[in-house]
DNA sequence: TTACGTTATACTTTTAAAAATATAACGTAA
DNA sequence: TTACGTTATATTTTTAAAAGTATAACGTAA
């Protein structure tokens, strides 16, 4: 009748005006625009299509109000993507979130 | 440059072996089979087919080593369905994790 | 002024998920 | 022994998501 071992898991993300904006995929794709400079290194990295990156960036960019991610087109290397300090913010601040809720499904699993 | 309120969602799961067994939908349909007695009623109730509704309570059954629905064919009323005590007991395990997971939620959104 | 590699965008194709359809199996009660 | 309404299962169709393809726009540097 006991219930047995179990792993807890799950997601969690930040919506703004009843939007999903940025969740787990989507900081991680962030995080290699700022470490690589460029939407298409990011997403080979992560196996997506450009595009569907592109869109990401596009739609993460829309939800707030100032932009997480600048980006250019020409120029030396062909263009590049660069994560403003307000995009930096965002993803420690989720970062932060996401850690907590890691302790949160480690003390609830189980049992 | 200071981060805008945002609401924060989100879901858990219950995992075995890797694989979810138990979410926010799947105990609800538990929760509709138990008050009605019957799968096909409670997949009306959750606009689903009847057979996404069997092959969710199929895989939940298998999830785990005894059953969470008992279902018989024939009879009175064309047939049933029960929610084991079991079933029960997990139902509201579920619930006062997904409680605190609300509680979590909102501690961590806005700001 | 040409080549380069990326951003930006549209369009098509493929794939996977969901829904819909059909039908057999079953046990009670009339 | 027939009708009923459900469970159980297979198959087909539809829909939506993802992936893939193509191409224009751009700015630097050779």
């Amino acid at each position: 009748m006991d219930i047995p071992p179990f792993k807890l898991n799950g997601r969690v993300w930040i919506e703004i005006g009843d939007e999903k904006v940025l969740g787990h995929g989507r900081v991680e794709l962030l995080e290699r625009i700022h470490a690589s400079g460029s939407i298409r290194q990011a997403a080979l990295q992560m196996k997506m299509s450009y595009k569907q990156a592109w869109d990401l960036v596009n739609h993460i960019n829309s939800g707030f109000k100032q932009p997480l991610v600048i980006s250019k087109r020409g120029g030396k290397g062909g263009g590049v993507a660069i994560v403003t300090p307000f995009g930096l913010e965002v993803i420690s601040e989720f970062k932060s979130i996401q850690q907590k809720f890691f302790d949160f499904l480690s003390e609830n699993g189980k049992k």
